[in-house]
DNA sequence: AATTGGCACTTTGACAAGACGAGTGCCAAT
DNA sequence: ATTGGCACTCGTCTTGTCAAAGTGCCAATT
């Protein structure tokens, strides 16, 4: 039985009385809410068919249709436009961020804003430290043996390190090393600065190679170990604000907020062909989200995808505002971030 | 009517087995389940008295009874001797702490021990910069007019700001700058820094002092502003765990927990006369916190209070263990602290 | 005076039975 | 292909009954 266009309407009907009413949606309140031009019985046999399909599904017999992940699935891909932001959100979002004064402020902001205006938990991924360039390293004894390194990317990322030394560099080491590192990776991209870090110690006279090779390998392991890492997260109290009705999926959804290598992972990379990603309940495989809905997003100046961004819900959501808002919060972040390259 | 020892013990014993199993304890369950060596008649004339002076309450009329905030407070401060940590929660502690490499990894792994051990939701407060002293001042000049100002204190926290100056220092200013700014604060306490630092811009000549003054302000606005409010937290998922107990306090739990500010008044100034605090239910102004309570305590090397840290959960909760496990973790952080200083 | 056993009383929760309503599926008619 | 009609199913709500739990009180005992 093939889906023709009025069953795509139906299945549209469906998808946004059940998200508006977060009850099972019949027949009758169908055609009353809905201007489909046919009686209850037509929409009875279309539904029938979409149950059939797999696109909705019924709680129990007799009472209304809620859609399957499935149906959300074709909803979001060929049932639903995206519906363009009010005046007063498009304000709110320049507003909000306008006032960021650095990095770790647009950051924060942004996490805030995204939740506050999908009113569901939002996360957001620093950029990412492989997909930048080296502005500046800084080296700065603490006195003893102790070493602060600090690394400044491109994007206006600053990541410390507190390094513990066998033995108590000299001062004019330190500058030593300083100048020859900048010279070296200012202005590389991460990958490469890896492969050249392995040289450095050779240009140093060998009793002073341990405390190079320590600090370079702190700053090696603070790029690929904790480089990925940093995430944002906000508005987990709106989980809780409808919580009761994902019930079990509360507690799982909370660890995964705060596990941010599950979290990462949920972000994902999001494929640029698409500017939005969404991943629908049981997509995503992680256990115990299969009653939640992940929408991101990449962002970045241009077409140079920095971090990912998003949101994440009860599989019940408004797919086609949730859409809107992250996309747009994603195009005004990028463009902050250009501006202050 | 006095309160004599024995409604004490049957005090104790209806709190300890609330809290055991959530569920209204009545006089029979209490005589078979501790050597009252009393009939659960009497049991029922003492409830009637514990119920008349506030301590407990019964949901409905012969339904068992439990305690109220007055109750639990009154076993808080008379009735609870502090339990001793098992072994394995004591080599927990350790092994968990000992692989700390600084101070934001301190924290971080602290805040996630304490959340697992006490199976509740754990804040804590990073050590509080005016409590601190400046190890150390260093500026990074980014390129154009943008410089980053960094601030290393005694205890291992970096705080760090990128500012936007009005015209571009060239790098001999900063370096005076930054050895007169050295000079004068390092070692000091933040209070006198906040003096000193109005004369700086002094001691530059007057093309200068546009630029001097524009860091030195960025650097006591971070001091000041963004000085008291960091704070990590975790275990949030452990509340929603038994969370559809205390239902509607669920929501304004996790609003206050990412509310940095909220938070922080939450934990409060620990009083240093008793080493930790408990606050319940009511106690806490904040509203929306009626059914929960916060187990806090200072920590820092000595009577040297450098922060607070902390644990929010059900106003029924297990205080013995969570005091104790608080009060284990504060010393030893205290201790690694002090041997980092 | 304190404690106890006994008993009447109240309330909850579980269970069953029945009324009701919502919604479906199907069929015959258009 | 669509529609109105109708029988059917199933969940929900209400009501009633019953057992269990727990209390409060009182008279008896120590």
């Amino acid at each position: 039985m093939p889906i023709d266009e009025r069953k795509l309407d139906v299945l549209r009907a469906i998808v946004e009385d059940y998200v508006a009413t977060q009850e099972p949606v019949g027949s009758k309140a169908l055609v009353d809410r809905h201007q489909l031009g046919v009686s209850s019985a037509t929409i009875r046999n279309d539904m029938a068919v979409l149950e059939e399909e797999g696109y909705i599904t019924q709680p129990h017999t007799s009472a209304g249709r809620v859609p399957t992940d499935k149906g959300y699935r074709l909803f979001v891909d060929r049932l639903s436009s995206v519906k363009p932001l009010s005046m007063a959100e498009r304000r709110a979002i320049r507003s909000f961020l306008d006032g960021a004064v650095d990095l770790d402020d647009v950051i924060s902001r942004t996490v805030r804003l995204l939740a506050q205006l999908t009113r569901q938990a939002a996360v957001v991924q620093y950029p990412s430290l492989s997909r930048s360039t080296v502005r500046h390293v800084e080296l700065v004894s603490l006195g003893g043996s102790r070493v602060l390194v600090v690394l400044i990317t491109d994007t206006g990322r600053v990541e410390q390190r507190v390094v513990e030394l066998v033995q108590a560099p000299d001062e004019s080491l330190l500058g030593d090393l300083r100048a020859r590192l900048n010279a070296m990776i200012v202005g590389h991209d991460f990958a490469s600065v890896a492969s050249k870090m392995a040289d450095i110690p050779g240009h140093f006279p060998p009793e002073d190679r341990q405390v190079v090779s320590g600090i370079a390998a702190t700053l090696l392991e603070s790029l690929v170990e904790r480089g990925e890492e940093r995430v944002a997260v906000a508005g987990t109290a709106n989980l809780a604000r409808h919580g009761h009705e994902f019930e079990r999926e509360l507690e799982p959804l909370l660890s995964a907020l705060e596990e941010h290598v599950v979290l990462l992972k949920l972000l994902g990379h999001a494929s640029s062909s698409s500017p939005v990603t969404v991943r629908i309940g049981e997509e995503n495989a992680t256990s115990g989200l299969s009653a939640t809905s992940i929408v991101t997003t990449a962002y970045g100046p241009g077409n140079n995808a920095l971090g990912s961004m998003g949101v994440l819900g009860p599989t019940r959501m408004d797919y086609p505002g949730t859409i809107a808002a992250v996309g747009a919060v994603a195009r005004y972040v990028s463009q902050i971030l250009d501006a202050n390259n």
